[in-house]
DNA sequence: AAAGATTTTTAGTCATGACTAATAATAAAG
DNA sequence: CTTTATTATTAGTCATGACTAAAAATCTTT
């Protein structure tokens, strides 16, 4: 349960763009001090489920992202029905999922899946891995104001063609095929943090904006490609 | 999480009508050896939710019940859950409910029962306790053959009045005012293994029987009555 | 009431997963 | 290029909850 724990933050990393994962970092993600965290991924490595080169930080195999999204496909589901059935507020509903996450039955999910309609996303809008272990694509264009966090996009259209716009566009660095990942909405005012390719920085877009941007979904595959080196090396 | 296991079990056992539980018992029903029942029963002892004292057996104390019914009310709010709304068979939710009775949040278990309609029994027929940790009321005057499991249930009227019935009820055993708690329900044929006041020996009974007998509530409280006795002595 | 059988408890280990304090490796700064 | 700061790892403890093997208490027989 612990184990869980740990891979899926560092999943939740990895989808942030990281794409190594510091041991202080997962630590503080984790809420445990470095010296547990250490001790964690020594075993996660033993166990197949991430390489961990020493003091050079952390990345999920495959297996280990199986696993991960597994319990981020159960987190998500119940915070669907936490929110949808039984009236809790958006905000309310993390700590709960984080624990009904951990009854561990594909058959479970599975059924709360379908029960729920099998939606592509949950309460805050992040995408909803299915019993693949892969994000569902989402529906081709959509303005990029209701485009799902944490999920790469592609800028493909505009909704108005008109100089002043596109100029605008072009100072914001931004054209058609630009790839972007949305991180953070603010929901006092509907603008959202974006990330650009893999730069690290989040740019505050205005939601003018976003209401103006057709975008798709860049690649229905997990983000994160795993070359699967050697063994660990010291 | 053990501990609440352990509660749990302690609870069933006093639901089947042993008013003190031995370790070797216990120990059968958590699948533990009964040296680690031993351990757990002191840490119970020194948090004051069981009375134990050595070498006798054990008892819940008002507050162990109070945490154990607990424990029930969600175990089986969850068994309802599964079978009503994702479509398990009865006979397949007693290990998932096990896991996700232990999510602890009385917020959860009250909005989940008011989501089911506030059931009064699960879908093995056993009563789900309220929110106050009690049983809920079953509906007065059912027949025996429709009464809850493990309900001391008091027979207040016979549907058929021929002196050849009467007469088969009092070789029975049985009489207007007759105490009796429904044991197990045999599914093939619908006849009840009936458990006669206090005695412990298990009586099976025709569903004809069953089919003939009104019967009631004898006590909306729990059946055990803990006179807290003095602390625990050596 | 003593002998044997049963039940229960203690003693001693082990695995998990957390912690602190101390050490080692890497990165940054002078 | 060496010192310092940062980051990561090891070493040593502790709590939980399981286990086996051995000892103690209770129950059953005779």
């Amino acid at each position: 349960m612990s184990v869980e724990n740990y891979l899926k933050a560092i999943l939740s990393l990895h989808e942030e763009g990281k794409a190594q994962v510091s041991t202080n970092e997962l630590a503080r993600r984790v809420e445990a001090t470095p010296a547990s965290t250490s001790a964690m991924l020594r075993k996660l490595g033993e166990r197949g489920w991430v390489k961990h080169k020493r003091y050079h930080g952390v990345r999920l195999t495959e297996s280990g992202h199986a696993i991960a999204m597994n319990i981020l496909r159960r987190h998500r589901l119940w915070e669907c029905f936490l929110v949808e059935h039984l009236g809790f507020d958006w905000d309310q509903v993390h700590d709960l999922a984080e624990e009904l996450e951990h009854v561990d039955s594909k058959e479970l999910a599975n059924r709360l899946d379908a029960f729920l309609g099998f939606p592509k996303l949950d309460p805050h809008g992040d995408p909803i891995p299915g019993p693949n272990g892969r994000f569902r694509s989402v529906a081709a264009r959509t303005l990029l104001l209701d485009a799902p966090r944490n999920i790469e996009l592609v800028v493909v259209g505009v909704v108005d063609g008109r100089d002043a716009f596109l100029r605008h566009l072009g100072v914001l660095g931004m054209s058609l095929g630009t790839r972007l990942t949305v991180r953070t909405r603010h929901a006092f005012d509907g603008s959202l943090d974006i990330q650009f390719n893999d730069e690290d920085e989040l740019q505050l877009v205005s939601p003018s904006v976003c209401g103006r941007l057709w975008v798709d979904q860049n690649n229905p595959e997990p983000v994160i490609v795993f070359p699967d080196a050697q063994d660990i090396e010291d």
